[in-house]
DNA sequence: TTTGCTTTTGAACGCTTGTTCATTAAATTG
DNA sequence: CAATTTAATGAACAAGCGTTCAAAAGCAAA
């Protein structure tokens, strides 16, 4: 038999991408078979060849596109204060990341799985990211509102620290995402300052 | 033919340990093969089995050593200020972790390869080293030394933002680690005190 | 109802996986 | 030199891998 009830390209599509996701984030790319997307789908292993040309496209194009949206909704308002600008940075990441733990999760952990070529255009637009960042920096040391040494290792440091709230925040856990949001902020704005 | 030359008994289970540090680092845990490992050692799979019992063994003998590793060595000297406690922890993380790049992204990234009671260990081991730092957070406030609205989080803030290091470090690079820690600390300083 | 298109099946492909084990050779001991 | 122990080989195992494709089945249009 085959079909077994109704036409299902437009909604198997999205379900195969949505298998994946979840299951790269919780099992690794490499320790996922395509038969085990499929049996996610609950479809056979073939039918996944009609949404992807092969595995590696699956993932190479969830990290894309996560990538794309964080740029995306990154925050840059010139108008205001470096400051804020800072502010709003700090609190855009953590919500964003926190919305979207198995993108995450796959966007820093299954970098090494990618091919060489499929790595250079993830890692460019990682490397975007953090412009954005240092650009705020750069610009509130110019304006004096911020007091660092090297913007750039401020940067790392700051993305790493906002990053590693996806390791332990849950939704209806001790703290609300407000609450983590003016910690974090309370920590980058005194370390940023003077 | 067998035992190509000499007797090795004691130099390849180090050897052996080593590939699969250098390889697992490398590919992942999942992506690489132990006729991989074997390889690299200079010998056939099956020689493998005189040094672990199977391949799940090796990575988990390679955490629980790391683990083990870091909290014997991590520094507590209750006579000290709780700046300075917190200062030399600062550093020594730093400097613990960039000695030890394999072994550090092999602890973080492959915890999700471990079976339960394996996984059970190594958490243990990475709570027990966080309560170290929490610790000296929670001496800091209590003497009023530091102000931090809540320990735990700044404990985890501290610890992502420090091991991020890890992630561009590079001897030899643009600043030396003394530069590294210095600006790390200038951070960690500012961010916990008033 | 027939025709044509889309989607899925299920078998098959060649290859790799972790692990076992009888066999063999080197090293050590007596 | 002979006997024993140690350590490595290399073939074999069953299972699983990513991927391909002819055949079958469901759906839409004529």
């Amino acid at each position: 038999m085959a079909r077994t009830t109704g036409s299902h390209s437009d909604i198997t599509g999205p379900r195969v991408r949505a298998a994946a996701l979840r299951l790269f984030a919780r099992g690794g790319y490499a320790a996922v078979s395509m038969r085990a997307i499929a049996a996610e789908v609950g479809v056979q292993a073939g039918a996944l060849y009609n949404y992807t040309p092969d595995k590696q496209s699956l993932l190479f194009d969830l990290m894309q596109a996560h990538m794309t949206d964080l740029l995306a909704e990154t925050p840059s308002d010139a108008d205001r204060s470096e400051l804020q600008q800072l502010q709003d940075f700090v609190a855009f990441h953590i919500r964003f990341h926190a919305d979207r733990p198995d993108e995450v999760f796959i966007a820093y952990m299954e970098l090494r799985n990618l091919t060489e070529e499929n790595f250079a255009v993830i890692e460019r637009l990682r490397r975007d990211y953090e412009d954005r960042l240092e650009t705020i920096l750069r610009a509130g040391v110019a304006s004096g509102d911020f007091s660092v040494a090297d913007t750039k290792i401020v940067t790392l440091a700051i993305i790493a620290m906002l990053t590693g709230v996806n390791t332990w925040y849950r939704a209806g856990g001790r703290l609300s995402l407000d609450e983590v949001v003016a910690q974090y902020w309370d920590m980058v704005r005194k370390a940023v300052t003077a």
